[in-house]
DNA sequence: CAATCTGACTAATACGTTTTAGTACGTTAT
DNA sequence: ATAACGTACTAAAACGTATTAGTCAGATTG
C-alpha cells in the first residue's frame, strides 16, 4: 500500500468552521494525488483534466473536476509555473513619487481599463511603484530574472529611453504606452498627440485667438515633445503666437505658471493645460486672480475627467476613453504575450474636442 | 561527467545584443547549478548564499554572490515558492465597477501607501478589480486555493459581511480596512468615524446651523452606519434637524441629491458629503441653481483632496492622510502574515476639519 | 594519541505539478 | 488470423530550488 494513502483530514460538509483554537496547526494542503484516489485514477489524468487536455473520457474528466470542485482543489501555481507554464502575472512599474501619484485621474483609469482586459483572460496586474527610473530598471531585471510576470507595460516613455531596449533584451513580452517615432524593439500603442493638439489650435484660432498660454507637461516625456511639434508647426500655419511653460505636471506647478501667464503683459487670452489637474488648478487662479473665464482668458484642458467636469465654468477639453486606451494596451499585451509577433506600433483613438463653458472668443473679439 | 555540464550560451560581456533575428530561439534559462559551477561549489552552497544562512565561510558566500550578480541570476520564484516560501505577494480585490474606479482619489491614495510599505519589504502587490462580492469571495477562494498570496487586504467591509469569516476560514492572513464593532476573525484597520462627524455637527452647529443636510453613501457599509449613528446621536445632544440622502458615491446621484435638499422647503443652511466627489458635483450644482455658497448654504466634505482644493470656494473638509492609512494598513499586514498574531483592531487617527471657504453662518445669523 | 567536536561543504531528497513514454485493450484493416 | 491502430489511461521523469543528512579535514580535548 502505498504511504500517502490518506484523504488529508477534511469536514466534508462544506459550511463547517475549523476549531479556532488550533490556529497553528498547519491544515494538510490538498495535492493532485488526492484528487486522483478519490476520483479513482492518476495524477496524469487529473492533469488532463485540468488542462483541457484530450487523452481522457468525458465521463473521467467530468468525475475529476466535480472532486476538484468539491475540495476547492486547484493545482499549486507554483508548481504549475515551474513546469514552464505561465505565472498569469503581467507587470506594471510606475516611476512617481507615490504620494503624488493619487492625484492622476489618468493613472487610475488607465489601469482599470487594463486591469479588466487581463482579468477577463485570468490574469492578474501586478502594480509596483518606485521612486525613479533607476529603480524601475532594477525592477525589470529582477522580475525577469526571478521569472515573476509574463508580461509587462511601460508608461511614460521619454526621449531616448533605455527602457525599451533592456526590456526587449530581457526577452520579457511588453507593451509600450506613449511610444512612437524611431523604431522601438517592443510594441507600443500610441496617440496623435499631434493631431490632438492641432484640434485644440484651430478651434482657438478660429474662434479668433492669436496668443496663446500653454502649460506643458515633462519636457522629457515624447507625448509632451510631440504637443510642442504641434505648437511649433501652428506658429506658422495658423499665425498664431504661444508661449509654453514647463511643468511637472503638479497642480502647483500649474498654478504657478498659470499665475505667470496671466501676470505677464500682453497677456494671452488662452490657456492650454497638459492636464486636467492643471487645468483645474488654472480656473482656481484665474478667478482667484478675478480674471473672469472665459470672458478674458479661455482655458482648455488636454485631458478630460471628472476635474474638467465640475468646476465652473466646466472646462472645455479633449476627452479619450483612458479606460478604453487600457483596454487596447491589454489586449495589444495579450497578443505579444502569446505570440511574440514582432513589435508594432498600435494607434489609439485621437481625443475629440468637448467644448464647455470655459472657452469664447477673446474679449476685444 | 555529469550531463548537464555546459554554461548555457553566455556572452561574458553585459553589453551584449542577442541576434534579434534570432526571436524564437529560446534563450537558454540559468539554475543554480550554473552558478555552482562557476563559483567552483555545490547547489547547496549557492542556496545558502542565497537566504543568508551559516554554513559556508564569507569568501565563499561572496564569492558565488559575485557571480550570481554578473549573470543577473536570482532564484526562481516558482522553484523557491514551491519549496514552501512565501511568495512575497499581497493580494487586494476592489468590487467595484472598474469603469467608476478612477474618480475615487481616495483608492489611489491608500493603495499608493500600501503598495510603497509593501514594496519596502520586497512584496508586491496584486490587484483584481471585479464586478460583485460574488466574484470577490471566488477570487479569495482561487487564490487561496492556488497558493498565489501571502496576504490580503479586504476594503469596504459591510454589515454582516460575510468576507471576514471566509477569509479567516482559508487561513489567508488578512486585514480588514473600516472594520469595527462586533469581534472579528481578522485584524482591522478602523477610523472613528463617528467621532470625525460629530466633529463637523458640532462645528456647524456652532456658526448657527439648525437645519442640515447629509448626502451619504453607501447605506450598507459600516463606516456610512457609524455616520449616521453620529448624526442620530447629534440631534438630541446638539439639538439640530438633519435629513440624510443615500447614494452610491457617483457625482451623478450626489448631485441628484444636492437638487433635492436645496429645492426642499425649508431649505436646510449647510450640506454634509460623505465624499468629496459629491461635495464637488454638489457645489456645482448649487452654483448652476445659483444659491450662493457659503451665502445661502454651506457645504462640508468628509474627505480631502484636490477636488475639494480646487474649486472656489474650496470646500471645507475633514482631512486626513489617506496614504497613512494605506502605510498602516500595510503595516499591520505584515505583521499578522509574519507572526499571525491574534485579531485585534487597530484605530487609524481620527480625522481633521479643515476650515475652508465653503462654509460660513447660516443665512439669518 | 585517540576521541570528540566544529566549520565548510556536498549528495540526495522533497516540493506538486506537467509531460513523456509507455501499457492494455478493443477495433479495424490486410 | 494477424497486424496495425486508436483510445483511455498510468508510471516515471522532469522543472529548479531548499533542506536534511551526511562527509571530511583540521582543531581541540582528555
Amino acid at each position: 500500500m502505498p504511504p500517502n494513502d490518506q484523504v488529508p483530514l477534511q469536514d466534508s460538509d462544506g459550511s463547517s468552521e475549523p476549531p479556532a483554537s488550533l490556529a497553528g496547526t498547519a491544515p494538510a494542503r490538498l495535492r493532485s494525488t488526492d484528487i486522483a484516489r478519490l476520483a479513482g485514477v492518476s495524477v496524469s489524468a487529473v492533469s488532463l483534466a485540468f488542462n483541457a487536455r484530450p487523452g481522457i473520457s468525458d465521463a473521467t474528466r467530468k468525475r475529476i473536476l466535480e472532486v476538484a470542485e468539491e475540495l476547492n482543489w486547484r493545482p499549486h501555481r507554483a508548481a504549475r509555473a515551474l513546469k514552464g507554464a505561465n505565472n498569469d502575472v503581467a507587470g506594471i512599474v510606475i516611476a512617481r513619487p507615490a504620494r503624488t501619484l493619487g492625484v492622476e485621474p489618468f493613472f487610475a483609469h488607465f489601469l482599470s481599463g487594463l486591469q479588466s482586459r487581463l482579468s477577463n483572460e485570468g490574469i492578474a496586474t501586478q502594480l509596483l511603484i518606485v521612486e525613479d527610473t533607476e529603480a524601475e530598471v532594477a525592477v525589470y531585471r529582477r522580475w525577469a530574472a526571478e521569472n515573476r510576470v509574463d508580461g509587462l507595460v511601460l508608461l511614460d516613455l521619454t526621449v531616448d529611453d533605455v527602457r525599451p531596449r533592456l526590456v526587449a533584451d530581457l526577452r520579457v513580452p511588453a507593451v509600450i504606452l506613449g511610444g512612437h517615432g524611431a523604431p522601438l524593439p517592443l510594441t507600443s500603442v500610441w496617440v496623435d498627440d499631434h493631431a490632438a493638439m492641432t484640434r485644440i489650435l484651430e478651434y482657438l484660432a478660429a474662434l479668433g485667438h492669436r496668443f496663446i498660454g500653454h502649460v506643458s507637461g515633462i519636457p522629457s516625456y515624447q507625448h509632451t515633445r510631440r504637443r510642442l511639434r504641434a505648437i511649433g508647426d501652428a506658429r506658422e500655419s495658423l499665425g498664431i503666437d504661444i508661449a509654453s511653460v514647463a511643468t511637472d505636471y503638479s497642480d502647483t506647478q500649474g498654478a504657478s505658471a498659470t499665475r505667470r501667464l496671466l501676470e505677464a503683459s500682453p497677456r494671452c487670452t488662452a490657456i492650454i493645460y497638459d492636464s486636467d489637474v492643471m487645468a483645474a488648478a488654472g480656473l482656481g487662479v484665474a478667478t482667484e486672480m478675478a480674471v473672469p473665464v472665459p470672458g478674458e482668458v479661455s482655458i482648455v484642458s488636454f485631458d478630460d475627467s471628472i476635474l474638467t467636469h465640475l468646476p465652473h465654468p466646466p472646462i472645455t477639453a479633449l476627452t479619450r476613453d483612458t479606460y478604453a486606451l487600457g483596454t487596447l494596451t491589454a489586449t495589444e499585451l495579450l497578443h505579444t504575450m502569446a505570440e511574440r509577433p514582432e513589435p508594432r506600433a498600435v494607434q489609439a483613438p485621437t481625443p475629440e474636442l468637448v467644448v464647455r463653458g470655459s472657452t469664447a472668443p477673446p474679449p476685444g473679439a
